[in-house]
DNA sequence: CTGTTAGCGCTTTCAC
DNA sequence: GTGAAAGCGCTAACAG
């Protein structure tokens, strides 16, 4: 390998320290010091060495990123990719290395983390799939390791997290189906335990309340998950008495579900809309309209909140604000909708 | 942070330097010592520092992956995120962690490379996107570090890879379509200085040959891209004068162009295939028959190459075996073939 | 403002 | 078979 501190110090006629000051751009340190200092990292091309300055106490410029290891998922949606550049993009400007992993399980995950945490290796970790009472985060906590969250945070005032605002995601995606001139709005959701349900829910409801139109309970389903066979099982349930003219899912899966089932029962001139714009709703007939969750966003706002906090002196941490951000939505209209 | 190897050795009732040589699985350790030791770890939870194994003259336990930053071509194709979590499958087996790090061009690249390199964080680097001529593989040939490739090697000798069989792979489309009857078979590729382009034309001819059907000249093209518009292009080249009734291409995108070309000038009944089996070509209607290279096997064993290659002594890496290996590819039969 | 020194956690001779 | 000790490259008191 390359010179270390030593050759830099001997190259300048300065101490180790003194080169290290410089590194870190210490203010105690003259600018004739610095700039030959400089001079010589320059011209011996000297890069620290990551270890000795992880080791000696500096927090390793290292994040983690824990990933889920569903290969369906993982195909279907970019969700996770796009994610994952995004992380790259901001913390590469930062000069942050990214670790990955995909796990198969949340024991899995715990693992991870734990090596993550226990090998010195990293200072921050992301998580790109919190689930609902997700021992990630609670073992994240517990280790006082700093974190930040892809997703709805169970506290939100004590964590780290990026999201986008779901209600005012539904309430856009209701809102331009009411514009639209539809008049008779389903809703079809996924599990109603998630909170990302949840609040998509409200942003249905309040869109039509704000309108002046009624909630049919009839037109609205949640199902056990977030497949396509769940899909079909809410197209049955809610097309089967009042008849809507469209219905907002939550999910592109739910929604694929939805059409199969409308047309292997012959119900037409039914609007559609999803949620993740997946690589199969853009290129079915007809395109699914889908929301753009923007992920490349969410993943540089998750890197930025993470390396801010890791950048924040420990005492200064509890009023770091922001501790969140909300990312903007898009709604991509095609022909489902 | 946990345990160090010092509160392992005083659990333990050992030194250690004993305990690090129960970590490694030194022979000369006694079995009774080896129990004994690794029961404390557990016990104490246990995870050794990194960068201190590091420091101390280790090499790291960490992989870095290039990947290239193409928003379109991670979106449509889950070629990267599948290598991805096959890498991530080998190497987390073997206890290595990974690096990830997206550019934005082949400078980029280069700069990440060095700080993998010289950051002390890095053993060996995998490049999931190889050029012609690329200076990734120069830099790091030049800086004697470990490495290996996915895709072809300029010198497939010295160099580690892992890639399709392309030949095998094209000889198997072409046979699968003769085998359906069809006699007047179109090869449309992306540009002929790809080493990929080549490999497959000639698995084209070999299988033409091989039934005894003769190449027709005028049903070959070859694109200057792998893009839609180049598959629409060879659509206009190839069928303009004799029809075939098939055309094979090396890639979803080219197919995906002909197809969207035929569509337009109300030709039917060509059979075609595509390359990389993409999202969209099994969503579409008709579905697109296509080849699986095996991104997830590409990717561990692109990671078992480089991890083999780190755990081998300097000194008998030249006769090291294997340098590559070759991945299976899977013809995945749909509607337009 | 800058140098000296001790030490981060681990590995590795060199002893015994 | 095992322990003692030196040192990897860097940082952070503590001096001055």
């Amino acid at each position: 390998m390359g010179a270390n501190i030593k050759d830099v110090a001997k190259f300048a006629g300065v101490s180790p320290s003194t080169v290290s000051r410089v590194i870190h751009d210490n203010s105690r340190i003259s600018q004739a010091t610095k700039e030959r200092v400089r001079n010589a990292m320059v011209e011996l091309g000297y890069v620290p060495n990551a270890a000795a300055s992880s080791l000696a106490g500096r927090t390793p410029r290292t994040l983690g990123l824990v990933l889920p290891n569903n290969p369906g998922e993982l195909f279907k949606n970019p969700f996770f990719i796009n994610a994952m550049r995004g992380i790259s993009v901001y913390a590469q400007a930062r000069g942050y290395f990214l670790l990955y992993s995909f796990s198969r399980d949340e024991e899995d995950e715990i693992q991870f983390i734990r090596n993550y945490i226990n090998s010195g290796w990293v200072s921050g970790v992301i998580l790109l799939a919190a689930r609902k009472d997700d021992r990630c985060v609670d073992y994240l906590k517990l280790s006082d390791f700093p974190f930040v969250l892809i997703g709805h945070a169970a506290d939100p005032l004590t964590t780290c997290w990026v999201d986008n605002d779901n209600f005012q995601a539904m309430y856009q995606v209701v809102t331009y189906l009411l514009e639209k001139g539809h008049r008779k709005i389903g809703f079809l959701g996924g599990p109603e335990t998630f909170r990302v349900t949840q609040d998509r829910y409200n942003g249905y409801i309040q869109a039509l309340k704000g309108r002046g139109f009624p909630l049919e309970e009839e037109l609205v389903f949640m199902g056990d998950d977030f497949t396509e066979d769940s899909g079909m099982k809410g197209g049955k349930e809610i097309l089967g008495s009042i008849m809507p003219d469209a219905i907002a899912t939550t999910d592109d899966q739910l929604a694929f579900g939805l059409l199969k089932y409308m047309e292997e029962n012959g119900i037409e001139g039914i609007a559609v809309t999803g949620f993740n714009n997946t690589v199969r709703g853009i290129y079915q007939r007809p395109g699914l309209t889908s929301v753009d969750v923007n992920a490349d966003l969410l993943g540089e706002r998750a890197a930025e909140l993470l390396i801010n906090l890791l950048e924040t002196d420990e005492s200064e941490r509890q009023n770091l604000s922001p501790n969140h951000y909300f990312v903007e939505t898009k709604l991509i209209p095609r022909e489902t909708a």
